[in-house]
RNA sequence: GGCCUGGUGGCAGAGUGGUCAUGCAGCGGCCUGCAAAGCCGUGUACGCCGGUUCGAUUCCGACCCAGGCCUCCA
C-alpha cells in the first residue's frame, strides 16, 4: 500500500508514513451546530471520512476525531432569535448533522469531542500558553501573542508583515500586534460562560481544536484536514497554540484542504446567502447522486453545485444500477477491491480517475450477464462502488424511489403494464401505446427486456 | 492592494513531454410492432503570447481571465 496525500505544509504530494502505524490519528474540523449545514459542508466530512476509510484497510490502529463546536457566537445569536435555551440549539443541530451524514453514508468518527465539555483543557492550555510567554492576559482576554511565535505563517503561506499590511479589521486596543488572536473572551452573565483565571468566559474558536486534538489524539496528530477556507487563520492559529503549547513540537504532520464547493461560481456560504441545505437535499434526491456529484471532482479542486451536475450524477448512477439489475439473479459473493481502483484512491484520493474505473468495472459486468464470469464481474463492480460508498441500493428499488412526498402506486403500474403486455399478445398495438403513454403521463418510463417489461420512475 | 489556486472537447472532469481518460449529451447503425434499455461505430480539447526541446496540453516566463484567503466560513 502506498498513500499519497498532497501536504499543504509543503504544498506537494508526499508518500504518508504515519509517526505510529499502529495508531494513526486524523482530526478533521467539524459544524458549528447552530443550523442545518449546507452541502458545502458537507464535502470535507464526505471525503475525509473515505480517508478514514482507507486508513483503516492498511493500519490496524486509526483514531478519527471529528469535532462539534457547540460554543460560538452564532449559536449564541441563535438561541436569542428563536428564544430558545442554547443546548436546545445544539443538541438539536447536532443532531440533525448526525442524521444527515448517515443518509449520505457518511462513516461516524470514532470520536466525536464537543467544545463544552473540554473546557478544563482549554483553560489548562491557555495557561501554559502564557506561563511560557505565548500568550498574555488582558481586559478579562487571553490572547496568543503571534510575535513569539516565529513560524507563524508558514501554514497559509504569509508573512506576519503582509497580514499586518493586509489587515482590514480593526484592531482591538488591549492587542499587541494587531495579528494577535483571542484564546479566551469574556462572557456576559446572558451568555454561556464558564469561570477561568481572567473571570467568567467562554473559550475563543481556534484553542478549541487544538484543546480537543491534544486530548483525544496526542499532542503530534498525523493529519489534520478541513476546508481551505479555514487555512488561515484558524488553522494558522491551531499550528502556533498546540506547537508552542507542547514546546515546539510538531502539531499536525499532513495538512489536507478541500476545495470550495460553488454555486454559480461563487463559493457556497451562509454569509454570501447562497446555500442549499443537505437536509432538504436528501428529501429531493437520492443520497447517492449528491455522495457521487461530492466526489466526482478531486478534492482539492473548486466543485460547482448545479442541476447539470445532478442530472449527469443520476444518468451515470442509473446505468450502474442497471447492470445491477441485470445481474440481480447473480450471487456476487465477497470479492477484493481490484487494485487499479484502490490505487486510484491512494493516490492522493483521485476519485475523478477511480470512477473512470468503476465506468470500465460496469462495462464489464454488463458484458458478463449470462456467461460463467457474471458472478466475479458484478463482485468486483460492487466492492469498488461500496469503497467509495456507492451502488448500497436493491437494484429494482433503485429505479422505483421517489422524492419524498411524490408518490407512485406500484399495484396500478403493475395493473397497466400487464393490461399493455395482454394487447401487445393480442398485437393490439394501438391499445398497447395508449396505456405507454397514460403511464409516461404519470412519470413512468417502460422497458421491454428479456427478462419481462420494466418500469422506472422517471424519463 | 498582499498571498494562493486554477483555466482541458456541447457539459462535467482526470491525466500525460511523443498511442486511449472517463461519464453525460449528440450523431449513424443494430435490436424492438414502435419505443425504452443495451450493443457497435463516430466527431470536437488542452486560455493567449513567447521560451526550452527532435517534439509541449504537459516544463519555464509574461499576459489575460476566473475563483479562494486576508473578517465568520467546510
Amino acid at each position: 500500500m502506498n498513500l499519497r496525500l498532497h501536504n499543504s505544509l509543503t504544498r506537494r504530494v508526499e508518500d504518508f508514513v504515519p509517526q505510529d502505524p499502529n495508531r494513526v490519528t486524523l482530526y478533521a474540523c467539524g459544524p458549528t451546530v447552530y443550523n442545518y449545514i449546507h452541502i458545502g459542508n458537507a464535502r470535507p466530512a464526505v471525503v475525509f471520512a473515505l480517508l478514514a476509510r482507507l486508513l483503516r484497510r492498511h493500519f490496524p490502529g486509526v483514531v478519527y476525531a471529528r469535532n462539534i463546536t457547540d460554543v460560538d457566537d452564532k449559536i449564541n445569536e441563535a438561541a436569542r432569535q428563536s428564544g430558545q435555551p442554547i443546548s436546545a440549539i445544539t443538541d438539536r443541530f447536532a443532531a440533525a448533522y448526525r442524521d444527515d451524514m448517515a443518509r449520505l453514508g457518511v462513516d461516524p468518527p470514532d470520536v466525536e469531542p464537543h467544545a463544552t465539555t473540554h473546557i478544563p483543557q482549554i483553560i489548562a492550555m491557555c495557561e501554559r500558553l502564557i506561563a511560557s510567554g505565548h500568550a498574555y492576559s488582558a481586559e478579562n482576554h487571553v490572547l496568543f501573542d503571534v510575535s513569539s511565535y516565529a513560524d507563524y505563517g508558514h501554514l497559509s503561506g504569509r508573512s506576519l508583515d503582509d497580514m499586518i499590511a493586509g489587515a482590514r479589521v480593526e484592531v482591538a486596543p488591549y492587542k499587541k500586534n494587531p495579528a494577535d488572536f483571542v484564546l479566551w473572551k469574556p462572557s456576559t452573565d446572558d451568555l454561556p460562560g464558564w469561570d477561568s483565571p481572567w473571570g467568567r468566559g467562554r473559550p475563543g474558536w481556534h484553542i478549541e481544536c487544538s484543546a480537543m486534538s491534544e486530548t483525544h489524539l496526542g499532542e503530534t496528530i498525523d493529519i489534520h484536514a478541513g476546508g481551505v477556507d479555514l487555512q488561515f487563520p484558524h488553522h494558522e492559529n491551531e499550528v502556533a497554540q498546540s506547537t508552542c503549547a507542547h514546546g515546539g513540537k510538531v502539531f499536525a504532520r499532513y495538512w489536507l484542504h478541500n476545495g470550495m464547493l460553488t454555486l454559480e461560481g461563487r463559493k457556497m456560504s451562509k454569509s454570501v446567502g447562497n446555500t442549499l441545505i443537505l437536509h432538504e437535499l436528501l428529501d429531493l434526491y437520492p443520497a447517492e447522486v449528491l455522495r457521487f456529484v461530492l466526489l466526482k471532482a478531486h478534492y482539492r479542486q473548486p466543485l460547482d453545485w448545479s442541476d447539470t451536475a445532478l442530472r449527469q450524477a443520476r444518468a451515470t448512477l442509473d446505468g450502474w444500477y442497471g447492470v445491477l439489475r441485470d445481474l440481480s439473479r447473480v450471487d456476487a459473493p465477497a470479492t477484493p477491491v481490484p487494485e487499479d481502483f484502490e490505487a486510484s484512491l491512494l493516490d492522493d484520493l483521485n476519485t475523478p480517475e477511480a470512477f473512470a474505473l468503476l465506468a470500465g468495472l460496469a462495462d464489464t459486468a454488463r458484458r458478463s450477464v449470462g456467461t460463467g464470469d457474471a458472478s466475479l464481474a458484478k463482485g468486483r463492480f460492487l466492492a469498488a462502488a461500496n469503497l467509495v460508498g456507492l451502488l448500497h441500493q436493491d437494484a429494482e428499488a433503485w429505479f422505483k424511489q421517489t422524492p419524498s412526498g411524490a408518490g407512485v402506486d406500484p399495484a396500478r403500474i403493475d395493473a397497466l403494464v400487464a393490461e399493455r403486455n395482454a394487447a401487445r399478445a393480442a398485437r393490439d398495438f394501438a391499445r398497447a401505446d395508449q396505456i405507454r403513454a397514460e403511464l409516461s403521463g404519470m412519470n413512468i418510463t417502460i422497458e421491454d427486456s428479456a427478462q419481462g417489461t420494466r418500469w422506472r420512475v422517471g424519463t
